[in-house]
DNA sequence: CTTACTTCCGAAACCGGTTTCGGTTGATTT
DNA sequence: AAATCAACCGAAACCGGTTTCGGAAGTAAG
């Protein structure tokens, strides 16, 4: 910046006042005459005038600022909903011209002492964090530390804090029910690493599903796999190969489910027909995929938003335990679910929805 | 927060000095004797103490804080790359303890009010616009308030400020290049809207991709369209059901390229053999697209990391005009293109390369 | 014409750091 | 032993706001 901008001493020096009548004129105080604050805010608004932040929020005492904790480890996973989330918390905090800051920290080692550091310099009133682990050191961290926070997400022990989540469980077990219904008998499951607990609520989900349908579990047909498309192939290799295959997977994310048909394409293999696949996420992509991907979608449009609205009022001093929201995810049915050993065609194509 | 945190001041107590003693030791002023600079940073460490950083930044002048403004108009679209961007931005200024804020704010009237307010508010030290206008009237103000800062992408006059650009333009001649060397003679242009300078470069491209090829230019094969993969379709779709379509279509974007598959599909026609398509982006996910959609990837993974450097450089005195890189994109090339009207299956297969 | 009470604004402390300036120490020089 | 000087630390101003407190006007009441 060139020229310094202008501050309240400039104004009060414009008008022949003092700074601290400009600056209570500027915020409404009621022993301001309204001529006099008429008069400083026109003289502000035609000078430009801005307060500076970190003036302001030095002298307040607060820094109306929160932060969201970006996942990095997982990378390229976490891509398509850290875009929507950072638009939602950013329109929930601008409506009171709070800022949103972006800090690359996860639950690793090194990071925590970082997190601390942050909490500690006082620049932010509050945090969000993503995708925690089962049991996430980062939340008892902020719980030791008493600053505000939200989890994007569970852990194991979700009882303390406040967290937005979509049900997991709930959604895998409404796959495997969708797919019995559809005749299937040997469901198999393909997974992500078990630290991160959305992982672990899906395989639960899965095995509840199973045993609602008095079908047993066979530790075969569970494959946990690295956290993207190919681990999603690899497995789904694994359990096609097997000497009695599933003919239907449920994938935890959709990202690992498109490998999973990479791995049913390669064996001559028609999802849909001869392999059913379910995926989870309910990714616009999906509908490019080949067939277009059957899939559980999460209502994630507004999980930024809420969860600044639940943030910003548990720094306003509610109860974090009062904020604890969970959606769920539903089924949209597009063409990799079917029933067992169809030769021809489709037959209840008409069913089928499509995303909005 | 429940205690405040403990500052200077409760440091300087426990230690029997000054606070001017405390914070020119911690900061390693010579005129602090070895032995008293190691006590007072010991017990820093073992009270936790954390500067304030409202209360260094507005001593100090600076707000050590970069900004970026995150596109909303374009909305889902931005999705794919603007996680990955944060992500490098971050780390380049975290390696100086910087901030890293986040506004959702574009070219729209309202935002340009809110940019000025961000700048004169002295909140940061510069910022990071996505997919500028042709005119985009965020440069000029930024010029005109002196405010550091780069573009992710260029302006129709793109001289006089830093940027990080692919070049959009040799993309697009490239992939005419190859679908001539394909033998297509008729190559549509399925475009979105011209505004956005990167629309308008790629629709140059082609243009100068006919004329190096001695092609005419048929205005009927060139669609501009909704920037979304439903755009995507109907551009295809009117294409596809001129009296004379192409054999062959450039897409300014992945996306759009996947709806333009879909009209392909619809006309049971078969991409790559029947028509050849070409997207923009290198999107993961086009993998999985049916088939693999051949594509111009562009290196987007340090564009962040870059942005974040050049920005840096600046504020700290470089000269903008000196920080201008054009990256170029390469042809991926997967299933959906193809020499025209070929009966039988590829036969160049071994000349196909991977994402790596 | 006091007295009392508003109304409105200025003075000053404060938030928590940074940085300049000046003054004590002690050791070194003559 | 007095003068010189470097090493080291404290005092105080400053960054740009917010907020408490008190006082000077002006007005109404007695």
């Amino acid at each position: 910046m060139s020229e310094r901008p202008i501050n309240l001493k400039a104004v009060a020096a414009h008008l022949g006042l003092t700074v601290s009548t400009v600056s209570r004129a500027l915020n409404d105080y009621p022993d301001i005459s309204p001529a006099t604050r008429k008069r400083v805010k026109e003289a502000a608004e035609s000078l430009g005038y801005r307060a500076n932040q970190n003036a302001r929020r030095l002298s307040k005492g607060t820094p109306e600022t929160v932060c969201y904790l970006m996942p990095r480890q997982i990378g390229a996973n976490a891509q398509p909903f850290v875009a929507q989330l950072l638009a939602g918390l950013g329109e929930a905090l601008n409506e009171r011209n709070w800022d949103l800051l972006v800090s690359p920290a996860d639950a690793s080692v090194g990071d925590i002492a970082s997190i601390e550091r942050l909490v500690r310099s006082g620049r932010i009133s509050g945090l969000v964090i993503s995708r925690p682990l089962k049991n996430d050191p980062r939340v008892k961290l902020l719980q030791d530390l008493g600053c505000p926070f939200v989890v994007h997400g569970r852990t194991a022990t979700a009882d303390s804090y406040a967290w937005y989540d979509v049900d997991g469980e709930d959604a895998f077990v409404t796959a495997v029910n969708h797919l019995v219904g559809l005749g299937h008998r040997r469901i198999g499951f393909i997974g992500a690493p078990l630290q991160y607990q959305f992982a672990q609520e899906r395989l639960d989900g899965y095995r509840r599903g199973l045993q609602h349908n008095g079908l047993a579990e066979d530790a075969d047909l569970i494959q946990i796999a690295e956290f993207n498309d190919e681990g999603g192939t690899a497995a789904a290799g694994l359990l096609l190969d097997l000497p009695n295959p599933p003919t239907a997977m449920v994938c935890v994310t959709d990202m690992m489910a498109l490998g999973a048909l990479e791995a049913i394409h390669a064996r001559s293999l028609v999802p849909g027909q001869d392999v059913s696949v379910i995926g989870y996420d309910g990714l616009h992509f999906g509908k490019h995929a080949h067939p277009p991907l059957t899939t559980l979608a999460q209502p994630q449009a507004h999980a930024g938003r809420r969860l600044g609205d639940m943030l910003l009022s548990i720094i306003d001093g509610a109860d974090p335990t009062k904020h604890q929201e969970l959606q769920r995810a539903h089924l949209v049915r597009r063409m990799t679910d079917g029933p067992v050993r169809v030769e021809t065609g489709r037959n209840d194509v008409s069913l089928r929805e499509e995303l909005p």
